[in-house]
DNA sequence: ATATTTTGTTAGATTATTCTAACAAATTTG
DNA sequence: CAAATTTGTTAGAATAATCTAACAAAATAT
């Protein structure tokens, strides 16, 4: 069994692998907040045990056995958000620090009676698809709203950043997953959109923004 | 922040004085599993913390900042154990192992949710006190069955064991809190009781059974 | 294409938690 | 009480996870 902070570098490279095609030592080491040194050497632990493949100076891969131990961790991590907004009642912006430290626990059960309470959730509630059992993970091939164009009309899937900071931005502009927008305008000179939506008639969105938040375009 | 290695010690130090009145080092290490050169190390560790008080070859005691350290951790344990039981739809037998993980969490508005989710419990599923913020725990002044007489009456309201072997027990015996008891007779040359109860007209319990269950005497 | 910067590695040390072996104190027993 | 047993201590070592310092390779920039 992987100690808990073998499990924090497996999901780390996970997702490194996932947003960035590869995972360096050093994006691993900032990752974590630890040094390259560190770094290096888990890495080299993490070989021995099969859970990924490793050759100096080359980026760090997972094996399939690697992937799908990390899938199996987000896979508690994700219904354990959604228990904590679906079923306790936090905010979206509350659950990411208490599942970071739940997806640790081992309790197969614990989590299987959290997916059933909740009726075998695929998404958490960032948007995120929630990995099966099997850590298999459905791809969910959304756009962001930066790619969209005015006169479309689209629903907000997921988030490519579930920060605090940024939720807290979409809590205060009104935002969630399921709010439908009508791309009114982009500005040419800084990619910015203007929107509408619920009760806003005109609301200014950076490309920051528009980059992070995921959507389906109705057809 | 104490370590979770640390939590464990605390807990296993502040269970054997509640049990025993007071702890040694081999009981300590037997506790936890592990040798007395690692309890005897650890408990300085402590000591230097100022979480409780140690000579060489005397028992250890716990300081008032470690007792109330180890009451809140067991706190969020007995919490967590009534969460699963009332929430979750675990049975009583299950949640010990479960509990054991997620006392360590430090998310202190995780349990607050539980707590408030459950309408602030006063005892665990095994009829345990919770202790309450500041780590104040109620005396419920219970006898053991064995100490009452026949023909008195009497309802189960804690468990002095629970292990997951004395739940599956009293399972299979539809005992469980809140089962009211009448009982018939005591053997003088075993200790054992004959007891009536729910469909039961005569069930016999042996000594150690009898103590092992808490009762509240009817007046 | 060389110099500079970034990235990665090795070596060696540190802290936490654990162990075994050897010895010493305390307690129990004959 | 002396012998035997249990309990506790010290010393020394091991493993996991981390660090800094020093050096080496790779990538970037002039």
């Amino acid at each position: 069994m992987a100690s808990i902070t073998e499990e924090n570098y497996l999901k780390a490279l996970f997702n490194l692998s996932n947003n960035q095609g590869e995972a360096s030592i050093s994006d691993l080491a900032n990752q974590l907040g630890v040094s390259m040194p560190t770094a290096n050497s888990m890495v080299k632990t993490l070989q021995k045990q099969g859970l990924c493949k490793y050759e100096k100076y080359k980026p760090v891969v997972l094996t399939e056995q690697g992937k799908k131990a990390a899938a199996l961790i987000i896979r508690k991590h994700r219904l354990t958000e959604m228990f904590l907004v679906n079923k306790m009642g936090f905010g979206w912006e509350e659950v990411h620090e208490i599942a970071e430290q739940v997806e640790h626990i081992h309790a197969p059960k614990f989590f299987e009676r959290m997916d059933e309470m909740m009726g075998f959730p695929t998404v958490d509630p960032h948007g995120s698809p929630i990995p099966d059992k099997q850590g298999r993970i459905q791809e969910l091939h959304l756009k962001s709203l930066s790619e969209a164009a005015p006169g479309q009309e689209a629903v907000i899937a997921a988030l490519s950043d579930s920060s605090a900071e940024f939720l807290a931005y979409l809590n205060s502009r009104q935002l969630s997953l399921g709010t439908e927008l009508k791309i009114l305008s982009k500005e040419s000179f800084d990619q910015s959109m203007t929107v509408a939506y619920g009760e806003k008639e005109r609301e200014s969105l950076s490309q920051k923004v528009c980059e992070k938040l995921l959507i389906r375009i109705f057809d």
